[in-house]
DNA sequence: CAGGTTTCTGCGTTTTTTTGCAGGAATTGC
DNA sequence: GCAATTCCTGCAAAAAAACGCAGAAACCTG
């Protein structure tokens, strides 16, 4: 067999199979595992394949990517998420909400850490999936397309029979007063559930939304356990929370 | 025998078996190998040719190895999203696997359908979520990095509340003996629950992947309902289907 | 047709390409 | 951490290609 015509096979088998073995390549074509790897190699310089340890992939299949257009506040974003990520710790179980403020701790989170991480919000179920080591378990149910999340009774009762160690909330209202408000009935019911069912409540908000209000509540101050801004902790605006028992970092 | 005969008789062996040896060639004329490789290396030169270490390869031979498109045989996978579409009424509940030919399905549906479609596939999710229309759900469960599927058994049990109107399925490999095999066991258990759940089963396969075997069966042909190719219905590549009682389309 | 020129062909040698193998390094999964 | 793959590097053998050359054939041309 020439070698052009074992790499049109390779690529073909990639193409057809969205993947290949570099093992049962070499039975099929009865080469040694050295002249596979060759072709791989050379297909993967010209673009071709995407190669991988112990074979390749094609490269049409990789190219689900979410835009990152001009995310609002993105600088004090990060700057919270990189607060957030440091309450995570190897083997936890963490659930989620979505947002923008979530997918930036999702972006952040360290590439060895081992953990659990659930969600019901598609983007931020792309960002977990990138991630080598976490799991990443995905609420079911309705989309709700605007939100980009799964809605529903299912996915209530999903997160009602879990018990996470962490939960993180992106918010869009929080008030001393008031607790963290919403304004999407379908989504607030899901946040509900969530922090009923977690052991750990933790709050990530940019201060321009602290102390404002939205037509549903999800809860109270009192059932918020951490509360994340891009502020330092003792900022004055902080201390309404810091005075209903909040630990604020 | 002359040089002009000579390469007359190359050219004509290229276009019958799209590969030629030099050294079967130099055997059959009975001229040295210089010779040949010089001729060889003329028809190159003319574009009559691929000229490859150890022989020549046929033009023709290059293109359909080696497509351009971002998809492979995107224009064989719409023509099989078209057939599929046609199936599909207002009101019916869609259950589809993952893959590209979903995904060209996907992205085929009128914009004026009214339907139900369930998968757990983040990429064909991402495609349903951009129509006006349609209502998505997902399946939810922990999510196989390398399928982008969600995989494992409250997928499953899901799935077995269900009852569909229709299952599309994605195959990786089909064949009239075997049925359809695939090389992911987990994705092989989801493929198992959404044929047995669902009232009518319809399995999407481009032309290729017609008469080819992976390791791991997912069902018999008894149980698919209609198979869509790009294919005429007619054509005796899928006569054996037709003989096993499915409606080929 | 004779002589010169050009083209073609085969041979020996050198160079390049391809392929497989052995070892040590890196990686993956448990 | 450990065992098992897989990967990379250098190397050597085999195959193929390139090169130079010379004899032979074909082809002008007067």
């Amino acid at each position: 067999m020439l070698k052009k015509e074992r790499q049109a096979y390779i690529l073909h088998q990639v193409n057809l199979h969205n993947k290949v073995l570099s093992s049962s390549l070499c039975t099929e074509i009865n080469v040694s595992e050295d002249t596979i790897r060759r072709d791989l190699q050379e297909l993967a310089e010209e673009g071709k394949i995407i190669k991988v340890h112990g074979g390749a992939l094609s490269h049409s299949f990789n190219e689900v990517s979410f835009p990152v257009n001009g995310v609002y506040s993105q600088h004090q974003k990060r700057a919270i998420a990189q607060k957030a990520v440091g309450l995570i710790q190897n083997g936890m179980f963490v659930l989620t909400s979505g947002g923008t403020t979530i997918m930036e701790l999702a972006r952040c989170l360290p590439p060895q850490l081992r953990a659990t991480f659930i969600s019901g919000s598609i983007p931020v179920i792309l960002e977990y999936m990138h991630h080598p080591h976490i799991e990443v378990i995905l609420i079911g149910d309705k989309i709700s397309k605007n939100s980009k999340i799964t809605v529903g009774s299912e996915a209530i009762a999903k997160i009602k029979q879990m018990k996470p160690d962490l939960c993180f909330l992106g918010t869009n209202a929080i008030d001393a007063e008031h607790g963290i408000t919403d304004n999407d009935w379908e989504v607030v019911q899901l946040k509900k559930a969530m922090i009923e069912s977690s052991k750990k409540v933790i709050c990530l908000s940019i201060a321009e939304k602290i102390n404002t209000v939205q037509p549903i509540r999800v809860c109270g101050v009192q059932d918020i356990d951490i509360l994340i801004t891009e502020l330092p902790p003792g900022s004055p605006s902080l201390s309404p929370f810091v005075e209903a028992g909040i630990r604020v970092i």
